[in-house]
DNA sequence: CTTGCAGTTTAGAATCATTCTCATTACCGT
DNA sequence: ACGGTAATGAGAATGATTCTAAACTGCAAG
């Protein structure tokens, strides 16, 4: 997704893409892509649905998880998994090449663009075993400004999560 | 771990290290410490449970899942979890810096030694939004020697996994 | 060498995330 | 409007992991 795309711009852009893709435009399609479409938190599976919920008080899990799978495998979505105790499986709207920065203290998750290919890097993993790589995914561990900012001042916790 | 260690040494360092910390050594935990001392192959532990079961008739999965967190809170060993259908976490008693590189063929995981830490990709991610950078993961994802060379040759399949 | 007890183990139940099943429903091309 | 086909919903099934409660056992002190 642009960085300006408002989110009923990119629903449509999203829907569009689904109906190429030989897929019904659902109601409860409509309403997982628009929830999703410029949400930056990451949000899993479950929050997807407990959000929805209130507007869809039939929506099952099978049908957010069918939806993502489908959204995911068409690229309109990436779905990240994060080490340590978070197990469930993140969603994200931005297609972008990019890398996650994972605050220690409040658990935010944030995009980073991925830098151009580091070409020394990458030739210096192939020659291990002769791997070739494809792609790489990152997670920078540390604490994000907010949090930063309240050990700083003092023993405020972080706002955000 | 060091590279020429051999298991057994391996395993009495792990096991003094245990007891330093004020675990009873039991003999489940030091089956699990030596089964996983040179294991290069990141196992599940369900994978450890399976080999140690013929040895050890009696012993549970709780078990097996208390000492690897025992030993991953010592930092004996790490713990990751990949993306993608594998969701179980694995183990490796790697303990030096590392990423990883996981085969899209055989999906074999493979250790990588951490390169020195490159300051200017640090400091591009600490001036966005101010998250200061404690550790950062890796995972190259691409094919591995064998599978590389299983591809140019025909139709094989890679033997590893 | 015994003893005691805190730390461990065990088997199975519980939990969490996710996938599956299949009967019912509804999109959408004609 | 109709019908075929795909999607949905409710709940069961699965897989990984954690919890529980009762029985057991390293090991330090006597």
């Amino acid at each position: 997704m642009s960085a300006g795309e408002s989110i009923e711009a990119r629903t449509q852009t999203v829907l569009a893409e689904l109906k190429r893709a030989g897929l019904k435009l659902t109601p409860q399609r409509i309403a997982i892509v628009r929830e999703l479409a410029c949400d930056r938190s990451h949000p899993t599976a479950q929050e997807l649905f407990e959000r929805l919920r209130p507007g869809h008080p039939t929506m099952s899990f099978a049908t957010v998880y069918n939806t993502l799978d489908a959204l995911v495998r068409l690229e309109l979505v990436s779905a990240l998994r994060l080490n340590g105790d978070q197990t469930a499986m993140r969603f994200d709207p931005n297609t972008t090449a990019h890398h996650h920065a994972v605050c220690d203290a409040c658990g935010a998750v944030i995009d980073i663009p991925a830098l151009p290919p580091s070409a020394p890097l990458k030739k210096e993993v192939e020659e291990i075993a002769g791997f070739t790589v494809r792609a790489e995914e990152r997670i920078y561990r540390g604490l994000c400004g907010r949090c930063n900012d309240s050990r700083k001042q003092g023993a405020q916790s972080c706002p955000s999560r």
